[in-house]
DNA sequence: CTTACCATATAACCACCTCTTATATCCATT
DNA sequence: AATGGATATAAGAGGTGGTTATATGGTAAG
């Protein structure tokens, strides 16, 4: 096998213009340059490839079959090129995200909706699970960024906030009369709670931060997804914890209330993650750039 | 387009391995070579095609369809390589050779037959004409060798000798009795004669011999091709100007008998010829070397 | 939890190789 | 015969690709 590809380069010009000093101006070389190349890729091959003539050169038959391998191949490596350039351009590739299941329905889907009309050639991949979940996918390589709530410490992950929101409690028409003065924490534990499962993210912020004031609660329900929560609570089976953000058409239309608390639940973000030590692709780093842009 | 296209053989051996380590084993090389050479790639190609790990690298999705061209680019070259060992080896390619017809029917084609035997899958390419004819055949390249009579003389061309050939007169039955004893020259040239066609390099050299001898002939037959000389006088029409190496089936049957002259025709050879600027084929090479070695 | 091993990354350095300049040579054409 | 255009050859310089040495990081085993 010869061992220096690039002189294939030089014989494919000079092939194509069957004269060295023509090659030699195709390439910004001088003309020596191309004689010793092609001197030295026929003394490795054992094969005259070219007949010198006074007017330039011709192919001999060896010469001239070669040529025709050696350009596909070239072509071929060319048209590899071009398909990196289009995977710079977001013409092909895919977005491979993870996501939790409410952030996706409240947050993602109009982020996803804008970037699939602007890369419309992109496939997508969306993954939903818990944090720790989604986490896990991240690291085993399945997805290329994840979008879930923080806070998320991992020393491997680069992390970077996207949107602010805040845990409220939300009540239907039945706990009006109830609930119409601010209360502290210790009464609301005292209510009948709807809650996420104790596995989420949101659960455990939340639960964390009321352990901390001193305060244990006991939901009556532990329901599996947001929407169910905000359900619930619509018809009235108890007080529950939102996500004002993605509860904003009930609390606007009045279907639901927000809590009066004495005193605020510090507010959360959203983020989203990638790896340290893979670095991003061009998809992801452009879907990247778009939310945390906002 | 990528400048050196060395660099895509070390991507592809490394696309194979999936590891740095093990793709510098493979090429002899060290790792940190491989690890530069990898980076310039991605340099250049602002794309980044391994994503690393701790326990080697592992193609992006962009590397992965890059490697599919380069993998198949290289796989091309590499035939065609295979494809120049085989014009080597004589299992494909061509002869192409110029020859005298009274030379290709005597002299060539045994060895031409025992050539084919050799190397089956040659092509054969057998141009007929005068000398004069087959040595501008060779110089516009449509022949890669001549065989014919000698001398030819011209400085752009190897010309070797291959076989001796000597200048004879022959007759049939009818004139036995009056060759019985030698004759000299001028005795001869009022015999009537059977000659080949002016034009002809054998029929020239004979006159030219003999008019150096102060005999000028006039010939009652002029024919075009040596076994027509053969067979005229065969058949007792004259005394026939051949090349006694031609005509040996017929002496040693006693068909036709030589003439005693007074005095020798030198000797003659066959010669191959080829052109000293344009370096010989395999075929060509291996064929002459047949030739020479008789 | 710490150590050891195996992977890649980085840095510095050196030798070789490739390209350049300069010149020769050959052939064809005027 | 001379000129122009093509390739060949020679010699020199610079850059590049490779080496060694070392750092860094991560996993697995003790």
């Amino acid at each position: 096998m010869v061992s220096k590809l690039d002189l294939y380069r030089i014989f494919c010009i000079v092939g194509k213009n069957e004269s060295f000093s023509g090659a030699a101006k195709e390439l910004f070389m001088t003309q020596p340059a191309i004689s010793q190349s092609i001197m030295q890729l026929e003394k490795e091959l054992e094969t005259r490839l070219f007949n010198r003539t006074p007017k330039g050169v011709t192919l001999t038959n060896e010469g001239s079959l070669l040529l025709e391998y050696v350009n596909s191949a070239i072509n071929l490596i060319e048209i590899g090129e071009e398909k990196i350039a289009e995977f710079k351009n977001l013409t092909i590739g895919e977005l491979r995200i993870g996501v939790g299941d409410t952030i996706s329905k409240y947050f993602l889907l109009p982020q996803l909706e804008a970037f699939r009309n602007r890369y419309p050639s992109l496939k997508l991949k969306i993954e939903n699970g818990t944090t720790d979940a989604l986490i896990s996918l991240l690291k085993s390589g399945e997805v290329d960024i994840v979008v879930c709530n923080l806070p998320v410490v991992d020393d491997a992950l680069n992390v970077r906030p996207c949107m602010d929101i805040h845990d409220t409690f939300v009540y239907g028409d039945k706990y009006r009369k109830l609930l119409a003065r601010p209360i502290g924490f210790h009464e609301l534990a005292k209510l009948p709670l709807i809650f996420l499962e104790p596995s989420s993210n949101s659960r455990k912020y939340v639960e964390d931060f009321l352990l901390s004031k001193g305060v244990k609660i006991s939901p009556e329900f532990e329901l599996g997804s947001h929407d169910l929560v905000v359900e619930f609570a619509r018809i009235n089976m108890g007080i529950a914890c939102v996500t004002r953000e993605f509860t904003e058409d009930y609390l606007e239309s009045g279907v639901l209330q927000e809590v009066q608390l004495k005193g605020e639940i510090p507010r959360r973000s959203i983020g989203v993650c990638s790896l340290k030590s893979v670095p991003l692709s061009p998809a992801s780093t452009r879907f990247l750039e778009l939310l945390v842009r906002e």
